[in-house]
DNA sequence: TTGTAAACTTACTAATTAGTAAGTAAGTTT
DNA sequence: AAACTTACTTACTAATTAGTAAGTTTACAA
């Protein structure tokens, strides 16, 4: 009766869960309950409620190790369009992005939470700015500022653009994606 | 003995605990600890945890008509600084905006917060397009898009600009006010 | 086949949560 | 002075929360 991906059920319900409605909005026993185990299951895999947490930061870091991997063939435009197209899917979902879940609840969270996800919003900024300035040399974008801080405009454009998404409609939100490519000097 | 002002200062710790961890992060006890008043003297004023949740939004909404009539008689240019100003001191105060702390916990929260909220986030919309319209018009502001869009860029710049502020720091957001005006074709 | 470890369940606990009912003290109105 | 209202406090309750200790079942190895 083990199931061997009850562990992986409950890291990725929990992740959802955050991005749903954030970390203090959700229960052991609402995660046990909707997976059909009981409650000291979620707490043999995950002790804690922190740890839990922490291991759904330290996955989506994974995450976006294997997603540089994966495009790293690709050409930068193709590279950029990848990248906004996992904000696309978020907002179809209706799921915010980890960056602005734990942002937002940032002191209401525990404080190994808040530095992981520190690390996580480093390489995701390191990598824009990186292929922005790549972009720019080559010609393929355009754009009048830092590498670092057109990095800052574009990932702040699409993490709140998924929030606003939710008050405002998902029209808002892929209006939005083609005023970054227009500001970029794509979309010609 | 009684306190005229408990009240308000029950709606300002509400709104600065919201924007700091979020609704679903603080308790009553938090509020009537913090003001040094008993639990019950936060629901006398407040019976629920929804009605001080939607006053919260709902003075919000009234802050924000306050500051359009307050603006309405300076220059484009500055109307713009005034609206970045208030996300400035946010940011130097470690608090997100209402937009961002809302739509995050979407999910998680009773749907009458969450429609309220939509007034409000439709209102600062509708002013920002506005502003960028005219500006644009006037030869103030330069852009190559909808207003509309232009609109949902700065706001999202703004918005996880605070949030994104508390996980790099906050030079980044300072920076990231350049890029916006860079964009607009001010800051020459 | 016996032993061991992984993956649970059963059955709790202590703390925290929003919310309430009943009382009280200090003004305010009549 | 009596009645009423505002702004609370005292003293609760029922539900939910994260977390735990002690079993039980299943698979797999020695």
């Amino acid at each position: 009766m083990a199931r061997l991906d009850t562990r992986q059920q409950i890291l990725d319900l929990a992740e959802d869960l955050i991005r749903s409605k954030g970390y203090n909005s959700f229960s052991y026993h609402e995660i046990s309950h909707r997976l059909g185990v009981k409650n000291a299951a979620v707490h043999y895999h995950f002790p804690t409620k922190e740890v839990l947490g922490l291991e759904v930061i330290r996955s989506a870091i994974q995450r976006f190790k294997d997603f540089k991997e994966e495009t790293a063939s690709l050409s930068l435009e193709e590279q950029l369009d990848a990248f906004i197209q996992t904000y696309s899917i978020n907002s179809e979902n209706d799921k915010v992005c980890l960056v602005g879940a734990i942002s937002v609840e940032f002191y209401g969270l525990p404080e190994n939470m808040t530095n992981v996800m520190k690390g996580l919003t480093r390489l995701i900024h390191d990598w824009v700015t990186n292929l922005l300035a790549m972009g720019k040399a080559e010609g393929m974008f355009a754009f009048d500022m830092k590498p670092e801080t057109k990095a800052t405009m574009i990932i702040t454009n699409l993490a709140a653009g998924v929030q606003i998404a939710r008050l405002m409609g998902n029209e808002t939100f892929s209006d939005l994606i083609k005023g970054i490519k227009t500001d970029l000097g794509l979309n010609k």
